[in-house]
DNA sequence: CAGACATATCTCGACGTCAAGATATTCCGC
DNA sequence: GCGGAATATCTTGACGTCGAGATATGTCTG
């Protein structure tokens, strides 16, 4: 307690508004700033880990996506849109690509023909399965270094930044 | 107080999850989930009010970060490279369209040749100058609907967190 | 002062994403 | 059951980013 926390980068950025525009209230750009540079930073830990097993991320995100929808691991590409917050030809594009790899199945629905059936298969679920341990751990030991408190307060915090941002109303499944 | 929060879209991943694989810890996804996601959507908020003024957030990224360096407005692409957490090939990419849009200005120094020097026009002051009020107002009315509590815990969180991510260390000048 | 190493920037090719629109299918009102 | 609106997916072209390496310049060691 009591000791200075030592200065970060966006500090030294709120530094410089402050003897270039001493006028301009930064308090918005100080919470701002650190979600997408920490947001960012994380990303890239998260990367490596993926990469070790022979991931990219977007990889990953999709097969969990499939993996955590239950047996049989399907969904339509207008769920997977929503899920993960891309567009439908980036979805498209990636369900290619997963589907060249053999971590996904795709089929016309019957009874709407409109609609495809995008469906883990058993190569995609091991897949996943062997990166996800590794991966939760990553994720865990990112936040070890924070005290109970500091956690409670960064995970507050984000729930609150999302009723804000109207999380709730999107990606519904 | 007593109320329950609304669930969110991480909320009902986590319930995914709690069904598919109840053994999982998902404290940590809970909470590097919501950084990831939230820094996306309040990414695409930003966007907006960027388009509004004819910008890219990427063009405002470089004009907000040579503005701050105060009078002469000049930086190095390297110093550059560091302040946004880009690759060099981006930077050199980007200070070529802001020359050809006339916000920026390139010179090699001449003590040291292999040092360029990116500075500021007028022209490029002026966009960023018409771009940033209306660009912190929309930061702060993306915060104003946190309480002041929630605000503050989402504030220290992050703050914590960057001290985990060595944020310290990085992005110096 | 020559050679090796270090630094700063740029080049090139590949990739992932988006926006807009095209196509196919289904639903709904009459 | 017909025509138009709605829905679901895919296609296309452009763009921003990265990684690896090329080039040019500067520094240091002996």
């Amino acid at each position: 307690m009591g000791e200075t926390r030592q200065r970060d980068a966006i500090d030294r950025i709120l530094d410089e508004w402050a003897v270039q525009r001493p006028d301009l209230d930064v308090s918005a750009l100080a919470v701002i700033g650190r979600l997408s540079r920490y947001a960012a930073l994380v990303q890239a830990r998260l990367d490596a880990v993926f990469a070790e097993h022979g991931l990219q991320s977007w990889e990953f995100d999709v097969l969990s996506a499939l993996r955590r929808a239950g047996a049989p691991y399907e969904l339509t590409p207008g769920e997977l849109d929503r899920a993960l917050l891309i567009t439908s030809g980036t979805t498209t594009h990636r369900v290619q690509r997963l589907e060249a790899r053999g971590f996904v199945t795709r089929r016309r629905d019957n009874d709407d023909r409109r609609i495809v059936r995008v469906r883990l298969t058993e190569t995609g679920r091991a897949a996943h399965e062997a990166t996800h341990d590794a991966h939760a751990a990553n994720e865990t030991r990112i936040l070890a270094g924070l005290s109970p408190d500091e956690r409670d307060a960064l995970l507050g915090g984000l729930q609150a930044l999302g009723r804000v941002l109207g999380d709730a109303a999107e990606g519904g499944a």
